[in-house]
DNA sequence: TCAATTTCGGATAAAAAGGTCTTTATATCT
DNA sequence: AGATATAAAGACCTTTTTATCCGAAATTGA
C-alpha cells in the first residue's frame, strides 16, 4: 500500500505531532529511536517533509523537528503520502496501465472506485490533532 | 497495492480466462503479447499460478495455458493476489508494525478496518467469469 | 526424430532501502 | 565577538529487494 518511506513519514509526523502539542521539539534520534526506523534513511525522510512545510526543522542546539501547534488539525495524512509517495495510490491504475479511465477501464477500475475514495475520504479527514489525540491516550502505538 | 509481478498474473489469468471460455488455449507469447508485459518474467509468474492450481500447462506443441470452463466461475482474483503477494495487503499492517491488532493497533488500524474489509470483498466476490466477460463485451481492456 | 512449448536455474538490471561522511547553520559559552 | 559543540542538510556509497532477461533441460504432438 505505502512505501517504507513513507510509513516512516506518517509514524515520524505523529510522534512530532504529539511532542508538538506541549511545544515540545524532537531530534531526529529521538524520533528514529521513537518510531524505530534507520536514523541516516529518516533524516531524509524528514527532509521531504521538510521542503513540503508538513514539519519545521532547525539546526544547532536545540534543533530539531516540530509542527506549529496551531497548524496540527490543518494537516491531514493524505498531504504527508502525497509528498512521499505521490498520488499514485489515489490515482494510478491498480493493473499500471498507463492509460485507465471511465472511457477506458482496466477490468479492476471500476471496482475500486469506492475503495480509493474510502482510503481518500479516511486520510483527508484524519489529521495530526486527532491522531496524535489517540496516541496520547495510549489507545494506539507507533512501535510495538 | 499491488506489486508488478501481481498486475501481470492478474491480467494474464484473466486472458487466459476470456479464451478458455471457447476452449481455446493460449501461449506464453500471446499471452505477453495481448497483456504487454516481459515474456520471460511472464514465463516465471505463470509457473506460479500453475503450482497454485489457478491456471492449467501444457508443454509441446499446441501447448500453452489455459483453465477449465467449469472452474471459471469458481475462481476469484483475492487467490491470484495471494498466490503472488502473500496476503499482507489484506492482514499487514498498514504503517509496516510486526504487532498491530485490536489490543495493541497503531494509529491506521482502526481507520483501515473497513477499506480492508471492502477489498477483500471486492476482489473475493470478482471471479473469473463475470470479469471475462467484461473483457468480451469491450467494456474494459487489459492494456492501452 | 523434430519442432514447439513450458520449466527451471541462474544472471543481470533497476529501484528501493539503508549507511557514511562532510558541510552548514546556530545556540551557548567563554 | 570568537570558539565550540550540537544538530540538520546534503552528497555519495552500499545493500537488499524487485523486476527483467537468458539459456539449457524437459515434455509432447506430429
Amino acid at each position: 500500500m505505502f512505501s517504507k518511506s513513507c510509513e516512516y513519514g506518517i509514524k515520524a509526523t505523529l510522534f512530532i505531532a504529539q511532542k508538538s502539542q506541549w511545544d515540545e521539539r524532537v531530534s531526529l534520534k529521538e524520533i528514529s529511536s521513537a518510531i524505530d526506523s534507520p536514523v541516516a534513511f529518516t533524516a531524509k525522510i524528514l527532509q521531504i517533509l521538510s521542503k513540503a512545510g508538513i514539519v519545521d526543522s532547525t539546526k544547532g542546539p536545540n534543533g530539531g523537528f516540530d509542527i506549529d501547534k496551531s497548524r496540527l488539525s490543518k494537516i491531514n495524512l493524505k498531504q504527508i503520502v502525497v509528498a512521499i509517495d505521490g498520488n499514485s495510490v489515489f490515482e494510478g491504475c491498480a493493473l499500471g496501465l498507463s492509460v485507465c479511465n471511465e472511457n477506458e477501464p482496466c477490468p479492476l477500475h471500476g471496482k475500486f472506485v469506492s475503495i480509493r475514495n474510502q482510503l481518500n475520504e479516511t486520510l483527508t479527514s484524519s489529521n495530526l490533532l486527532n491522531v496524535a489525540m489517540d496516541l496520547n491516550l495510549g489507545l494506539t502505538v507507533l512501535k510495538h
